[in-house]
DNA sequence: TTGAAAGCGTTACCAA
DNA sequence: TTGGTAACGCTTTCAA
């Protein structure tokens, strides 16, 4: 009547075991396919499994063997931002296909957030972690040192990782963007993003970008929408917010494509011209990118292959292949025809 | 010199217990705040724990005890469309908050790949599971069903859920937005959207559809692009090739907003008026139709509710509460205008 | 080819 | 307020 199994109705290798009137010990090495069996065995567990609906309890089996677990913790400041769903899918596809999973944590693009969910997911044993950004609180140093696993750092491109390092070089990105612009003649040249309370990649794109306008006789007025995800409402409203307060201005670099798209319809439906009475330049070479009428100013980067390479260094270092554990992927920047060249005419 | 500890340098519970002078159990309660212990104790544990950096494998206590796990498997189809990407969002915010983390399973749209990801997933112990979709590999539900585990089966309403089910019933969306545009006066309407081996809720969308058309006195002339994620590209050459073999098309109906604007994007390059000559409607009221010049006909559907939804009533099935089994979460019919009511003109 | 015993880190249960 | 012991499901190690 009552189970003598304690509390779950799960069915456990002994189970397997005994109803095929072998050892634990047998009935485990068929599973794991170790050889040491003979076929008849085989056949007959194999059989008890099926007839019982036998699930193995990875659980146990990390925690008893030296077994590497088969999780990999990977953290995204946001899914809003359709960059980093990309990335998350290149991730995702790449460690699936290697019977790997995903333990996904949201870090709004807080230190704060990735440190508790560091905490969190290293308590369940990870095979590794793939971090995004670069800039970690202490602590969270700390436990990752601690915790001697695989660690690629995405997106922002770090020339001293904890461990490994996928991206591209930020502010270099920036610094080319600016200095194309700027050699297109412009020089009251204004940036809309969004506003996090930590640097993040787009802090260091803004940065190279400011140093190479700047650098270059023009300047650099920011505008930067709070809390908000780098979506294209963001890029509509803090368009209207830009121009609402400053004059001049000649051409927008925005902190995407996403962004951009939403700027740039601001104008148009405000009488303006593009790129006629104003420059607008993205960044990413989104998707939306490939629909639009003019061609996106804009930086390419291999959001989808990012991801995969990060899992790919992940996975070669946990079956203990070398490594290179500094990788940039590039990028490249795409003129369009949403900017034009002032100095054609001046 | 040599750790006594045997492969990982990891510091475990006996450790701070003995580095305390206490024993493993009072070591094991004061980290879980459980009472039984003096304020003394709990000092001089909560300090050995800090020194030594000491950090819980939850991997033992929830096999140890009769504790439940904090992961919950997410299925989700894919990332590309925006859609799932702000479901999932709602979702692993809501389980985070609650001390939960999502483990990812992108299944490509296929239940082959589901069913794969369900039994790995299952191994793991999971709290619960969320499935996008109501049709499983018949594998996958007996093993759903051995697991007794709470289940959120999302997006398609699935009136006899394996457990519980939030979304919108898509056939009926389906149906309404058919008997709107059939009532502007559209006749020969045409439907573009990605094609996939399995029926999905766009299908069964497509079928409401297809039903009011024709029960109006209409017809739909479907164009399925071929293993694509309904994104803007896909909307934008699905409908050269669409109008390319039709003709007389009076309005496009698309499996989503990313795709229509793909698609009156190919519409207005090739000297179309929207919806002058040609209506475009399109589905889930996404960011993109925030930022467009005409108010882009479509369905709205809280994408982002529909994942808290789910995770709520995942927390609660855990947390011992009662629970309503179902919930539909409703949709909106978007006029806009891009479509208009040829009534009017005959 | 097979099996028995020990142990992984933690918690439940009972005793002190 | 504390501690000892057994147990969770599995694998490692060693012996048969």
């Amino acid at each position: 009547m009552a189970d003598k199994s304690s509390k779950t109705n799960k069915v456990s290798l002994s189970q397997v075991a005994k109803a095929a009137g072998v050892s634990k010990m047998t009935a485990s090495r068929v599973l794991r396919g170790d050889g040491g069996y003979s076929e008849k065995t085989r056949a007959l567990v194999m059989q008890k499994v099926d007839k019982l609906g036998y699930l193995p309890n990875r659980l146990a089996s990390v925690f008893a063997g030296d077994q590497i677990s088969t999780f990999v913790g990977v953290s995204i400041p946001d899914l809003g931002n359709e960059i980093f769903a990309q990335v998350l899918e290149g991730i995702d596809r790449k460690l699936g296909a290697f019977g790997h999973q995903t333990v996904l944590g949201l870090t709004q693009h807080t230190p704060e957030e990735e440190e508790n969910w560091i905490r969190t997911v290293l308590s369940w044993q990870p095979a590794g972690l793939i971090l995004t950004g670069r800039s970690h609180a202490p602590r969270a140093i700390e436990m990752l040192r601690n915790a001697a696993i695989p660690i690629v750092e995405i997106w922002d491109l770090n020339s001293s990782p904890l461990d490994m390092s996928v991206g591209i070089n930020h502010f270099d990105a920036g610094f080319d963007m600016g200095r194309y612009l700027v050699g297109c003649g412009y020089r009251n040249i204004a940036y809309v993003g969004t506003s996090h309370d930590t640097a993040n990649a787009a802090t260091t794109r803004l940065a190279g970008f400011t140093k190479a306008v700047e650098g270059g006789g023009g300047r650099v007025t920011r505008h930067l929408c709070l809390h908000d995800t780098a979506a294209y409402y963001p890029g509509f409203y803090g368009t209207e917010q830009l121009l609402a307060s400053t004059t001049d201005v000649e051409c927008i670099f925005y902190q995407n494509d996403a962004m951009a798209f939403g700027g740039m319809q601001y104008c148009t439906a405000n009488g303006m011209d593009v790129p006629g009475d104003i420059g607008i330049a993205g960044w990413g070479n989104l998707p939306i990118a490939s629909v639009m009428p003019k061609r996106l100013t804009s930086m390419h980067v291999p959001h989808l292959k990012l991801g995969q390479v990060a899992a790919e260094m992940m996975l070669a270092r946990l079956s203990g292949e070398p490594v290179v554990n500094y990788r940039d992927i590039g990028f490249k920047l795409i003129p369009g025809s949403t900017v034009k060249n002032v100095m054609a005419r001046g």
